[in-house]
DNA sequence: ACCTGAACACCGTTCAAGT
DNA sequence: ACCTGAACACCGTTCAAGT
């Protein structure tokens, strides 16, 4: 977001090489950079040549502040699943209720997730770096916080950790889907194609034919909600028989 | 699964090319060896070059029955789908309710799902021909057969649709999530670092400390037939309250 | 201290040529 | 009719060398 480099010589004719470098390389100036490269072209556009092009640097200078791509994809990651500790709505621990707090919580999430839909796919993709390091919610500090914030409330270990498997499945999803119907372009190589082949193949199925209108329409938003109320409801009757 | 090469010439003594050119290349064949390579070797391996190698050809011979190496990943999804059709258990419409019906479908998928944990990442990942083509119910086929049960069993029209898209959010978070810590090694470069650098940061995080029992427990086919059942009692309110 | 050039092994894909 | 060899443009990554 923050365009850190002066503009004091765009000098240079072909704007192939900004010369940039007044700013030296950084981690996190790489992972910034990498993040706003996916948001505009897509996962699979993402190379360290290429990056290092957008950071006015030959890719291998990449290498030492960070030891591989792999290592580049998770600091993204991590820094979107950090990111959302920053968001201001979303605070730390239960203020009124623990209803309150996983709402919250989970809208920062979606935001994250909304914010960067090219992106979001990675959060889930990466592998775990343990089994209950679950995608969104993949850092001790979230773990711990989400579980601090439901025991602390009155649930149980067990409900607690029952909550927390429960409410990233959801998060996940929902989310997913969502973005999947937002990021879908891999790059300016789509071919509009809808309509021709598409009817043609809808003539075998008249009932996706009949309910075309109502697929198509986007309720994500109410659905996300009702999804998650319900969620809620069922943690809350198994907090309660604990 | 079928392995349609008779056994007749292993006479070669290194199996590098192991002249099953008896049998000619064809996209089903193809399609097959692709999901095993995936099963047995995670995606990041899969390669044209190494999948000709499997199947006893260089890669350029594969690009007479693929367009392309997309085209490929996008088959082998597909497959994945449309297998759970042949699924015996899963029958394609209600016979004992829609609530068994979807009960069945549910199981099916998810029979798919841990089949093949590090392909079924694919059936999310790969972008959506419409955005109501949802993954992991993504074809036409489906898409008909889940609506017409629904509309068939007194759903309405939106009410069905409504379902279409919880049900597929829910069994995406789930089996997603189940799946990702079975295919978590992205190959024999796995080394097992667990223990030291885990304890060190686990001691900023008490509470994670002392639930990593509980939080280590795998009870997820039971959570997945609890989430199911209350999807399941909400979708019923939805359907008599119309 | 920080970056580059050249190189290596490996990709996906095309196409003329082999059998 | 079906497959291969050679080639092209592009990867991630290493390392000695430049400034």
């Amino acid at each position: 977001m923050v365009e850190t480099v002066p503009d004091a010589d765009k000098s240079l004719v072909r704007g192939d090489a900004p010369a940039s470098s007044r700013v030296p390389l950084s981690r996190e100036r790489i992972i910034d950079a990498a993040l706003e490269f996916i948001d505009e072209n897509g996962l699979p556009g993402l190379t360290m040549r290429r990056l290092g092009e957008r950071l006015g640097v030959e890719a291998m200078a990449l290498y030492r502040y960070l030891p591989s791509k792999e290592d580049l994809l998770d600091a993204v990651v991590d820094h979107l699943v950090m990111g959302v500790r920053a968001d201001e709505l979303v605070l730390d621990a239960p203020q009124d209720g623990w209803q309150d707090f996983l709402q919250r919580l989970a809208h920062g999430v979606r935001r994250m997730a909304l914010a960067h839909p090219k992106a979001f796919p990675l959060v889930v993709a990466r592998p775990p770096e343990a089994p209950w390091l679950r995608p969104p919610l993949r850092s001790l500090e979230w773990v711990d916080t989400f579980l601090a914030g439901l025991v602390e409330e009155g649930f149980s270990d067990r409900a607690a950790v029952a909550g927390y498997r429960a409410y990233t499945s959801f998060l996940l999803g929902h989310l997913l889907l969502e973005v999947s119907t937002l990021g879908a372009d891999v790059g300016p190589l789509d071919v509009l194609d809808d309509g021709e082949d598409d009817s043609h193949r809808l003539r075998e199925f008249p009932l996706v034919a009949r309910l075309h209108g109502p697929l198509s329409e986007d309720h994500s938003a109410a659905e996300f909600e009702e999804a998650l109320e319900s969620l809620l409801d069922r943690m809350a009757i198994v907090r309660n028989e604990d």
